[in-house]
DNA sequence: ATGGTCGTTAGACGA
């Protein structure tokens, strides 16, 4: 089984290019990022027709996470519990969103960005991190051999080379010492990362900014991860950065992550 | 040089 994460910025201005990425790479979970759109404007029929099954939620033109499998889509969930809030109505952001695929839990997640250290949406960012944590820790201690994908845009760089300098970040969001200890929280408590090993850095990114020629430089951040539960990470065959599909006109500014699993 | 570029939208805001 082959199971993709892609902060895809905008499904509707980008359905060609992820219907096209599905089929070149034979993908048959993704889970989607900001697809900036409510549930009635995500374009479903062109992947009914592709033959995957989509779960969405999206409230407005912010956020929004989606999951598309052609391996069944069962049980969904929309939000963790315990998912803090931000703003008003509705109580939770559309940022995260369950559902089990070929006899995996996969979690399509958007960490909120956090914007800057003393931006309360920094403290947002940490607290949903830990609430994380903990529905994270629940589901394992219920079922330790669960097979749970925790995947998406985490909006954090783990290490200083997961960013092309890090002496552009200091004093920024993405490596401060509290979201680096709220990523590593998740990991000691049973999340691998199952794609690094296959990736290796320096210089491997999953982003890159639009402005200033990012991508053409190479200057680039690692902050979209794949964190699996023991049983998925011991599934886990092989890992690959889709670089590719962040060149050319009209790419999102991350590429595609994927993830492949033995049957 | 305190900008740059996208996406949402119709003046900004978010990333």
């Amino acid at each position: 089984m082959r199971l993709a994460t892609w902060n895809v910025n905008s499904i509707r201005s980008r359905a060609d290019r992820v219907a096209a990425f599905l089929q070149r790479n034979d993908v048959d979970v993704l889970a989607l990022q900001e697809t900036k759109c409510r549930d009635d404007q995500f374009p479903q029929m062109m992947f009914d027709a592709l033959g995957y099954e989509v779960a969405h939620v999206g409230y407005s033109q912010w956020n929004g996470v989606a999951i598309l499998s052609r391996v069944g889509l069962d049980d969904v969930t929309v939000g963790f519990p315990g998912q803090p809030a931000w703003g008003e109505t509705p109580a939770t952001e559309a940022r995260a969103l369950g559902a089990t695929c070929g006899g995996v839990r996969v979690w399509s997640l958007y960490v909120p960005n956090g914007r800057t250290l003393a931006d309360p949406h920094y403290q947002y960012k940490l607290a949903w991190l830990e609430a994380l944590r903990t529905a994270g820790a629940v589901w394992l201690a219920e079922d330790p051999a669960a097979s749970v994908a925790l995947v998406g845009d985490w909006n954090i760089a783990p290490q200083d080379d997961d960013v092309w300098d890090i002496g552009v970040f200091a004093h920024s969001t993405h490596v401060s010492e509290p979201e680096r200890a709220a990523f590593r929280a998740i990991v000691d408590g049973g999340y691998t990362d199952v794609v690094r090993p296959y990736t290796p850095g320096p210089g491997v990114y999953t982003y890159w900014d639009y402005t200033q020629l990012r991508f053409p430089r190479r200057e680039g951040m690692r902050i979209d991860f794949a964190l699996g539960s023991p049983a998925f990470a011991a599934r886990t065959t092989g890992a690959l950065i889709d670089r590719e599909e962040r060149k050319g006109k009209g790419a999102s500014d991350h590429a595609p992550v994927i993830v492949d699993l033995a049957d």
